[in-house]
DNA sequence: AAAAGATGGTGAC
DNA sequence: TCACCCTCTTTTG
């Protein structure tokens, strides 16, 4: 799930439900015991995601924006639900409740209370977001242009792209026809505003369904009369864990290797452009 | 029942 | 490059 679309996801969601509110903030768990009882009772403030960073402020009359945030990373198996308020269940390290819901966070790899500044010196960190309309394309392609590092890994690079992760990264290669191999330095200015076009187009609708579909309508199961894809990782995708099957576009081997300790997924045949 | 693996990232070698 | 974090699902025995 938590690419930056599921994150942005859930700063809708949290704005949704708490704007307006007081909100229960607490630590079953116990890790977050303290800066839980500093937040508990005050007045949401407002979410707001950068890539994978989910920052949710509450009100504070002392700090210079007005609030105090919680900056929130899921890491790889994090999650953040939402359930009629109930009895926590399992290990909850944050909860933030109204009188009728809870939003549990659970298995992050942050949960730390932050002023504005620390705030800022997070998102300082991290490249422009395709999902942020501000977001400028250039900075990354800065980065890209003087990188002799595969252009597959700086697409997971938080700090040159900020948001994307395993499966649009496949994603968007495959469907700009680009080798993953191809350094950055190499790398044609066209291929980059490709890359960032198609994110800025595909990521706001991750954000709409709350999954990654990437697949085109003409190759939809419906268009190519093949089976819907039926496992929860993400939904219709062209190489996503699709390595030994066939490419949906030429039929040829999709390929599996690792990258920097991570799984990369392409068609040699589709994917040469540099 | 146990192990492996996953949409992520850090810190120690 | 590897162990580790910590949760849940899928695969293996």
């Amino acid at each position: 799930m938590p690419e930056g679309h599921h994150l942005h996801r859930l700063a809708l969601d949290c704005n949704r439900v708490f704007t307006g509110h007081t909100v229960a903030v607490s630590s079953p768990q116990g890790r977050f015991a303290e800066s839980a009882a500093l937040l508990d009772g005050r007045e949401w403030f407002e979410a707001r995601a950068h890539g994978k960073q989910l920052f949710c402020g509450f009100a504070d009359d002392v700090a210079d924006d007005g609030a105090l945030w919680i900056q929130i990373h899921l890491g790889l198996i994090g999650g953040l639900s939402f359930t009629p308020l109930a009895p926590p269940v399992g290990q909850v390290r944050l909860r933030m409740a109204t009188e009728e819901v809870a939003a549990d966070l659970r298995g992050p790899q942050v949960c730390r209370l932050v002023t504005g500044a620390e705030m800022a010196a997070v998102r300082e960190k991290l490249g422009p977001d395709p999902l942020d309309p501000l977001a400028d394309p250039d900075i990354a392609w800065r980065r890209i242009q003087r990188s002799s590092k595969p252009i597959a890994a700086l697409l997971m690079d938080q700090s040159v792209l900020a948001g994307v992760g395993n499966v649009y990264r496949a994603e968007v290669l495959f469907r700009q026809r680009i080798n993953p191999q191809r350094e950055g330095r190499l790398l044609k200015k066209s291929s980059w505003a490709g890359i960032w076009d198609d994110l800025v187009a595909l990521m706001p609708l991750g954000v709409a369904d709350d999954r990654i579909d990437t697949v085109r309508p003409e190759h939809t199961p419906e268009a190519m009369g093949r089976p819907p894809r039926v496992d929860d990782h993400g939904g219709e995708v062209y190489v996503y864990r699709r390595h030994d099957q066939s490419c949906l576009v030429c039929g040829s081997t999709v390929h599996k290797a690792d990258l920097a300790g991570r799984n990369l997924y392409w068609c040699g045949k589709c994917q040469r452009r540099g």
